[in-house]
RNA sequence: GCGGCGGUAGUCUAGCCUGGAUUAGGACGCCGGCCUGCCACGCCGGAGAUCCCGGGUUCAAAUCCCGGCCGCCGCACCA
């Protein structure tokens, strides 16, 4: 098959192979499914796309900050995160077939009896109690299991207590809230940065890049006073109350509808189609940043998950998605209102306080019943050391608490004995609150790295006369620029040449650029080999270069040479590459 | 995990059906040399293949059979 008739999966993974973008794990040993490795130019595109990312998500906001935390993580996170609950699904598989199902949804089909909860051995006894069959062979089920999505691993090299990978990087920052969020002087709202590598023990990876048992993820839990979103959001919404996004909702799905609305930022707010309004603004933020990595913005979706399909967590989430000419629609960032949850469930389990003192604007006047023991009447039930004790421990609760506990059960239990409100002094007393202690909000705003790698590269992959021109955004390029001699002889301007472009090339990457030197082969197979990795711009010392100290500048889209001073080279390129190359 | 299809140098592929004379052929790329006044130039030379792995059938296996690994597609799964 020609080069031409090939699909364009096809063809860049191959060209990925070819020159050092990513290629299969392990590939000696016959290679690993939903393991990628990445070449010299892969991690190249991969760190601008990452720096992009937190150009547009971290470093230009005052209130977002970045913190690293393990990928090993001790057992009780993802108890609390409800993961090992969640994640994990109880499974039947035939001994005759080797089909695996999900337990609780094929019992409920067949059976009709909601396993919810219950554990493995009370499957697997339903299941032999019933007969329950393969469905397909008809063969016998073995006991069921709980197939963990969860990398486990161990802490400690024996007898070590289990831990596991993380999956997404959520958790770290909710565990550093209190602690973070004293480091950023007790302001709300916050937002929490990570970038890096999570692990998911997905049972069958596949499609390349875009299913990975490891990969990068690059997150943001954005913490804010669901109550002043609004508010706090229109103080900086200026940004992108204009960027339209193209929105599926879930209300449309249902309606079979699959065709995107488009909406402003601020009409998605405006109409209630997000839960919160921090919401449309992540995803304004993060259809900018698409855009600017050479996606179509009609090739932008934000498709709203059914209630089914969204995670445990989540009150609302929308997946953006970007067309692939290969898989279709295909997700490569989530948008989810996590809401307090995670918040809450990490304080339960830990104890720590995760609340957020809100300062009313004026104190607040609020009359409080309060009720104090009266130990000559209490006396009059209990004597003796039993009286120290039951009033030692009654002077350790709170007054307003024990006048609720009288005022809605009429009378107030300890130690098994029932004190009548006769037993208290009752008093209603003026408190001055300056504020009241909420649970902080989260939107979450998370990126697959690889999956926007590979979707990058088939918007940029073109083909010019049988050869293959990576148009990269000059700042996702993995070099900003090539530097090339035009002859590489032995005649003494010949040497010359090459000594110049030496020097060029040197002068570049001391001020930063990241550049390229080649010299082998003829001056057009060179522009090509630096198409084929995107690399925008060439410059090529020539002879006219040896008379006037002037190089050409070829540019990687039109092929269109343009000829510059070598001392006007630097801010020719800046110019044209743009300032963000500079992070 | 199930089923279907596939796996030959860095890449793309011929050969497989019909087992043997092909030293596993070609193109591109790569390396060395010559040449070369701007878009994969030309010439000469060179390196590069566990024919995915293991087992079986056979006098003989890249080729046929079985198992495994990997990839793609469909099903299941994707918190």
């Amino acid at each position: 098959m020609s080069v031409s008739g090939r699909g364009l999966y096809d063809k860049i993974v191959d060209l990925a192979k070819r020159r050092g973008i990513f290629w299969v794990s392990f590939e000696i040993y016959g290679g690993v499914a939903g393991f990628y490795d990445f070449g010299p130019i892969g991690v190249l595109i991969k760190r601008n796309i990452m720096n992009q990312w937190l150009k547009y998500f971290v470093y230009s906001r005052e209130n977002i900050i970045e913190v690293e935390t393990p990928i090993v993580n001790p057992r009780v996170v993802f108890r609390a995160s409800g993961h090992e609950e969640h994640f994990t699904d109880p499974v039947l598989v035939c001994s005759k077939c080797g089909r695996v199902y999900r337990a609780d949804h094929l019992i409920k089909d067949v059976i009709g009896v909601n396993v919810e909860g219950w554990s493995p051995g009370e499957i697997t006894k339903l299941v032999r109690e019933k007969g329950l069959k393969c469905p397909e062979c008809g063969g016998e089920f073995e006991s069921a299991f709980n197939a963990l999505l969860l990398f486990t691993t161990q802490i400690g090299p024996y007898k070590g207590e289990t831990a596991y990978l993380k999956p997404e990087h959520a958790q770290g920052m909710f565990i550093n809230f209190p602690h973070l969020f004293k480091i950023m002087r007790s302001t709300l709202p916050l937002g929490i940065a990570q970038v890096g590598r999570v692990a998911r023990n997905e049972i069958s990876p596949r499609q390349g890049l875009l299913r990975l048992r490891e990969f990068n993820i690059m997150e943001v839990e954005f913490f804010f006073d669901p109550a002043e979103a609004e508010r706090e959001v229109y103080e900086v919404i200026g940004e992108v109350e204009d960027e339209k996004v193209r929105v599926v909702t879930a209300e449309e799905r249902i309606k079979g509808v699959e065709e995107p609305i488009e909406y402003t930022v601020k009409e998605l707010i405006e109409k209630r189609i997000v839960k919160t309004p921090w919401l449309a603004y992540w995803m304004g933020i993060g259809n900018k940043y698409v855009k600017s990595m050479g996606i179509p913005g009609d090739k932008i979706r934000f498709l709203e998950k059914l209630t089914h399909e969204r995670a445990h967590y989540s009150a609302q989430t929308f997946d953006q998605e970007v067309y692939t000419e290969r898989f279709g629609w295909i997700e490569v960032a989530g948008y989810a209102y996590r809401t307090s949850y995670d918040v809450e469930r990490h304080a339960e389990l830990s104890g720590a306080d995760f609340t957020v003192f809100k300062r009313f604007k004026e104190p607040v006047v609020v009359k409080e019943e309060k009720a104090y023991p009266n130990p000559g009447e209490i006396s009059k039930i209990i004597s003796g050391d039993k009286l120290k004790e039951l009033l030692q421990s009654l002077y350790q609760r709170k007054p307003e608490e024990v006048a609720r506990e009288l005022r809605e059960k009429g009378f107030v239990e300890l130690a098994g004995i029932k004190l009548p409100s006769s037993c208290f002094y009752l008093k209603t007393e003026e408190v001055k609150l300056h504020g009241e202690k909420i649970y902080p909000h989260v939107v979450e705003p998370s990126f697959g790295l690889e999956r926007l790698l590979y979707v990058i590269l088939e918007y940029s992959y073109m083909e010019r006369e049988d050869k293959v021109v990576l148009r990269l955004p000059p700042y996702l390029a993995p070099y900003h620029v090539a530097v090339f001699p035009l002859m590489t002889g032995k005649k003494p301007e010949h040497v010359k040449m090459v000594e110049v472009a030496r020097s060029i090339y040197r002068n570049l990457v001391g001020r930063g650029f990241r550049a390229l030197y080649d010299e082998e082969g003829s001056i057009g197979r060179r522009y090509a080999r630096s198409d084929e990795i995107g690399i925008p711009f060439a410059v090529t010392v020539d002879h006219q270069t040896l008379d006037d100290n002037t190089v050409t500048v070829r540019d990687r889209d039109t092929t269109m040479q343009v000829r510059v001073k070598i001392n006007e080279l630097e801010k020719y390129l800046v110019e044209k590459i743009g300032l963000e190359f500079l992070i």
